[in-house]
DNA sequence: TTGAAAGCGCTAACAT
DNA sequence: ATGTTAGCGCTTTCAA
């Protein structure tokens, strides 16, 4: 099978197309924007001139006329960081359903790289996904100002936002782990200043105490395999038989830490990752919170693309539900026996 | 510390400046674009009151006149295939750098969006960074005339590419597992097409044939940890003591494989994977073939840009060449004494 | 060294 | 329903 397929054209203008077509710029023009304007007639044939030359519109141009670029922007504090792909993907992919095309950038997580991501791109951008935006508040506001943005993970009033909630997941969690006999658990818990971990240590405290479990938490600090793996003698020492971890590559690292010291999962320890970025690559195959970054991506990108097009409102914030995902590195608790 | 840092400007413009500055818009522009063509105290002037107002260069508008965008895109079948962020980071980064803005286009995998991505980018980048291209080589010979591009993982003749070569990382696999060893080692070969697995194949024949070991290849189709784990009957029955996996989620696979069936790794069967895109998130850590894709971004980008700032020729190929990362899941051969 | 004017490709009044 | 004109923000001859 050939190439029917958009073929990358030359610098085909509009010009070009009203010449052949016989017909003005501004019907050229019109023909494109709102056929119904025209002649059914005349909308053919300049449609059929225009692929015949191969005709791509001058996004650039347009905006100079409109204001309007055709582009958005994703912005993420690491993209090699797991969560962010499957978010980005999706935001692309509904992006380009709606004809958008979309700018990466990748802060590095430094606040003022983000800053100069955002004011080099305004300029060429219709709005904005700010993914976990590592920006100071004022900052926001004031881009909130010139474009529509919507955030990500990021809890600003009165801003459009999409907050992943893990409440949900977490409270079955801690239900799971009751049911399996478990009373006592400790969260490994990430950065303070992280809304993420302000939620997760909410949302635990609160399902502990309903459940009548004892939750310790024990900070990791930056979250990585390794502080994962250096928290396993604290969580060992604290009389736990479950720890649930910040996120999965925390898991990752306590599953490693657990596996040298030759203590069993779930035999011995059960744990509980959050994200649900590795899927079924640890082994054993982590139990986790559902995150589906994905679907914040794609909940972002359908009111931003509303708050351009139509002007609609900010909706107010978009709450995106977890779930508990159980694989096998939960089980009954060590040295109980739990009745059936 | 509060913010001295660039803040998302309004829409000021050129003219803004030159009213504040007392000059012609000419010289505001020449007053960035060639500082040398102006009076030292008038280019100071121009660039105070343009910090002073928050101005950041509408670079639509700038292309309209000089045909440049500013901005590069980069596309990749599958951002979230991990194979793929270190590298997009990477060309971000250093387009930044430079003063260039990145978009980003998935292709899912299809050739078709591929091309349309290309053909709706076109016109606001200045070219492209093509990561495993899908597309059929008559339409990225198409794209190349119209826009310097550079291919990372394809080997189009007289076409600017980086290729990541396999063959020392394999060599020295294959090596590493002949002197503990093995004589025997199956390749679970990935998707027939790919370039990527040729290369891997050619370089794997000639290893084992050089250093005298035997070496089967077993073909696991769409490579995944799914596709991996299916394989581990094949292995078992090869009468290998080692396998060499396409990439590193299929060696994942394997290793899972191997775990259900109790069988010692590296006690029983060595394993090594490709890419290192897992990093140390394999349970044993998995020994590997360095992927690079990091590297292979910045890459393609620089001469890229060298291509777009002064014309420059395209390079022929750029080869990055790979290394065996040992870590734990090789070890001597099952059933064979060493002489230490 | 600086300014005036034209034009990049497109859209949007304002005619007709 | 279609054409004319002006102008988006910028760079770039061409003059001064």
């Amino acid at each position: 099978m050939k190439g029917e397929s958009a073929k990358p054209a030359a610098s085909v203008t509009i010009s070009d197309i009203a010449r052949l077509a016989g017909v003005s710029r501004s019907t050229v023009s019109r023909a494109f924007s709102r056929p119904e304007m025209i002649n059914a007639a005349t909308v053919a044939r300049v449609k059929a001139a225009a692929d015949h030359l191969g005709y791509v519109v001058n996004h650039a141009a347009r905006a100079l006329s409109t204001g309007k670029f055709g582009n958005i922007a994703v912005i993420v504090p690491d993209i090699a960081n797991p969560f962010f792909p499957p978010l980005v993907r999706q935001v692309q992919s509904l992006a380009d359903l709606a004809g958008y095309a979309v700018f990466l950038g990748d802060s590095d997580e430094i606040a003022d790289r983000e800053a100069s991501l955002l004011s080099r791109l305004s300029v060429q951008v219709d709005g904005f996904v700010l993914a976990a935006p590592r920006l100071a508040e004022g900052q926001i506001r004031e881009l909130d100002k010139l474009r529509p943005i919507v955030l990500v993970n990021r809890d600003l009033d009165g801003l459009a936002r999409v907050l992943i909630d893990p409440s949900g997941g977490l409270d079955e969690a801690v239900s799971h782990l009751h049911s399996l006999g478990h009373r006592k658990v400790v969260y490994l818990a990430g950065p303070r200043h992280s809304w993420s971990d302000q939620q997760r240590r909410k949302a635990l405290a609160h399902a502990a105490e309903q459940r009548g479990v004892e939750m310790v938490t024990h900070e990791v600090g930056r979250p990585s395999r390794t502080s994962g793996r250096d928290a396993v003698g604290a969580v060992l020492e604290s009389g736990a038989t479950a720890v649930i971890a910040f996120d999965d590559i925390v898991a990752q690292g306590v599953l490693a830490g657990l596996a040298v010291r030759n203590v069993e999962v779930p035999g011995t320890m059960s744990v509980i990752g959050c994200d649900d970025t590795l899927a079924a690559g640890t082994n054993p195959p982590l139990t986790t919170i559902s995150a589906a970054s994905g679907a914040a991506g794609a909940a972002a990108v359908e009111p931003l693309l509303e708050m351009i097009d139509t002007g609609a409102d900010k909706p107010d914030r978009i709450i995106i539900a977890t779930h508990l995902v159980v694989r096998e590195t939960t089980g009954a608790a060590a040295g109980r026996s739990i009745g059936r």
